[in-house]
DNA sequence: CACGTCACCTGCGTGC
DNA sequence: TGCACGCAGGTGACGT
């Protein structure tokens, strides 16, 4: 489901305390049930249990997709995967609490105070680590895309050595880390490239352009709250503000041409055919 | 090594 | 209405 975006958000409604969200800062955990075990990738559930007893939440934060808790002593670590989402829950009473479990979820974490983390994931596909170490999970992720560190020139030079389709390396985590379907099309529509054009025969001007368009995509869809699409919505608005995925057949919103969708490495790709042509050398 | 395809899952919309 | 099919915000394992 969520690509960065949403994950920022989850992660800041985790944070901070908002209106309608509850902090888990600064609270300690008691204890966890997992509810599909393919959930906890690391490590047992026994072990697991055992270990985050009495552990404080110091900090949450994000890399690329991944949502790190950092507990006194370890990381728990979650993957939302395609369907995945966190929900904090308020204490109500302990004994009708720990009965009432909705229909997808696969993971429970309750506080000492009684309030509880859970995992909620139709598709099961969301993981769960606990580690000593964050790089064991998050170590091979490509840069950070709202980083500073991330430059147009270092993307250029990246794009260079690789002769993939630009969709499909906006989708590699390895390469950059945070970008999903959304955000890939609607950074591409943003550049003016074709999903298929070849990475490295991509222009420094055009690559500065596709680094000025990430940023610019993943900062609306964060001050949108992210995106809300299909059954599970979480409050984002940047569905809103798609110009091309999941508009197919619609007017481009800058020439009216119809918006067209390809099959690129199994994952649907939205792009405008006037404004992003395909450039042959 | 680099790149493409498949497996892992459930639920929803569409068309017959 | 029922059912088959295609589609869905992702990624690791495996094949070429």
């Amino acid at each position: 489901m969520p690509e960065l975006p949403e994950v920022e958000t989850i992660v800041r409604s985790l944070r901070d305390r908002g209106s309608n969200s509850l902090s888990i800062l600064g609270h300690t955990l008691k204890d966890a049930q997992i509810l599909w075990s393919h959930s906890l990738s690391i490590p047992s559930e026994a072990e697991l249990q055992k270990r985050i007893q009495k552990q404080i939440v110091n900090d949450v934060n994000r890399r690329g997709k991944y949502i790190i808790i950092h507990l006194s002593e370890n990381y728990l670590i979650f993957h939302l995967r395609m369907s995945g989402d966190l929900r904090v829950e308020q204490a109500i009473n302990d004994h009708i609490q720990s009965i009432i479990v909705q229909k997808h979820d696969r993971a429970i974490f309750t506080f000492t105070d009684g309030i509880r983390l859970i995992l909620n994931d139709p598709r099961k596909f969301g993981r769960i680590w606990l580690v000593d170490d964050p790089n064991l999970v998050t170590g091979k992720l490509g840069p950070e895309p709202l980083d500073e560190s991330f430059t147009p020139i270092d993307l250029y030079n990246k794009l260079k050595k690789k002769q993939s389709r630009i969709k499909s390396l906006l989708l590699d985590q390895h390469f950059l880390a945070g970008m999903g379907n959304i955000y890939s099309d609607e950074a591409l529509f943003l550049a003016k490239l074709h999903p298929l054009q070849p990475a490295n025969s991509i222009t420094m001007d055009q690559a500065i352009i596709l680094h000025r368009s990430i940023i610019q995509v993943l900062t609306e869809g964060i001050r949108k709250n992210g995106a809300s699409i299909d059954w599970v919505y979480r409050g984002g608005g940047f569905q809103h503000s798609f110009n091309v995925y999941q508009r197919t057949g619609k007017p481009c919103l800058i020439c009216e041409s119809l918006i067209e969708r390809i099959v690129i490495g199994q994952r649907g790709s939205h792009y405008c055919p006037v404004c992003q042509k395909f450039y042959q050398e």
